[in-house]
DNA sequence: AAGACGAAAGTGGTTGA
DNA sequence: TCAACAACTTTCGTCTT
């Protein structure tokens, strides 16, 4: 291994920023070296077989490049004059090349994308979904689900997916704000691509809903931890079972907020859940005659 | 005047014959 | 393919604060 200097300042000691994949003097913080590669791994390994077979060098494979993060171009853009000109002719015949290699499906996934992202950004969707979205977008693009549909749809219905698989639900009236799309055209390509890709997605819970609509409410934690304890004893008398969970969530934050003198109104609640008062009042009466709430509510 | 309440009719999706 | 169905919505009139 041959050393290397600082051109500024000559110092051979250097830390490496592996996240960002820079080489940087530790005296003068100038930085030597980018785009080193990255030591750590993308992938876990569940058996040693699994981790040979998945070994490799490289940045992270991500699902929300629309290659991979793992392109190959042929030549950067001034390279084509540093060749001679008997060589530029095939030069510029493998870039052609590699032009046309970029499938239709690759230039749809990109564009589809590029969307997700802008989407995603909107509502905050923790990355761990968005990468499942690509993942779920790219299979649905590859079996030739998205003819017939538009583009945005199948985006829609990929990341709505993805939310409820990874436990962070968003309702479909905020995605479909989002995509500025019909709530029903994205249920109807959600459920499609479900079926078509043999995607299992479990019912969601109430639970999952109420800290986001608390916190859009603004709610004190005090009022949060009851409506957690309402839900959750709700939940033990099988109240919410065959209930749709947003209204459930809804129901349990508006008596959350009358039982702590919060005080919401049913058109707020509603408006944050994106159900309706009435959906709210039936649940809530639910919730007060099982769970002998009233004089909870009294004595305040 | 705003919020809460509840009845009644309508909606879209699921299920089972 | 069709009808029954459960949950939820829309609408609207009434009561309460």
């Amino acid at each position: 291994m041959n050393k290397m200097k600082c051109p500024s300042c000559g110092s051979e000691e250097f830390t490496v920023d592996r996240r960002v994949g820079e080489t940087i003097c530790k005296k003068c913080g100038n930085v030597i070296d980018e785009d080193v590669i990255d030591y750590g791994q993308e992938w876990r390994e569940f058996s040693s077989d699994q981790g040979q077979s998945r070994r490799r060098t490289g940045n992270p494979l991500t699902f929300t490049k629309h290659d991979k993060g793992m392109s190959t171009r042929i030549g950067k853009p001034g390279d084509l004059y540093k060749v001679s000109s008997s060589e530029r002719k095939r030069f510029y015949r493998l870039k052609k090349w590699q032009a046309r290699i970029s499938t239709a499906i690759e230039r749809n996934v990109k564009y589809a994308l590029a969307e997700l992202r802008r989407v995603g950004s909107f509502l905050n969707i923790p990355h761990i979904a968005m990468e499942e979205a690509a993942r779920i977008y790219r299979s649905a693009a590859e079996k030739g689900l998205v003819r017939g549909r538009s583009m945005e749809s199948v985006v829609a219905g990929a990341l709505y997916a993805a939310c409820r698989r990874h436990r962070f639900p968003r309702t479909l009236d905020e995605i479909s704000e989002a995509f500025t799309l019909d709530k029903k055209e994205i249920g109807k390509t959600y459920r499609f691509i479900c079926r078509e890709l043999g995607i299992r997605i479990l019912p969601t819970f109430p639970l999952d809903y109420i800290y986001r609509f608390a916190s859009e409410l603004k709610l004190s934690p005090k009022t949060i931890s009851k409506a957690v304890e309402i839900i959750n004893k709700a939940q033990g008398k099988e109240i919410t079972s065959g209930k749709g969970p947003m209204g459930v969530a809804a129901a349990a934050l508006y008596v959350a907020t009358l039982i702590c003198n919060e005080k919401k109104t049913q058109r707020e609640v509603a408006d944050v859940a994106g159900v309706t008062e009435v959906t709210i009042r039936n649940r809530y009466k639910e919730l007060i005659d099982r769970l002998n709430l009233g004089d909870e509510i009294q004595t305040i």
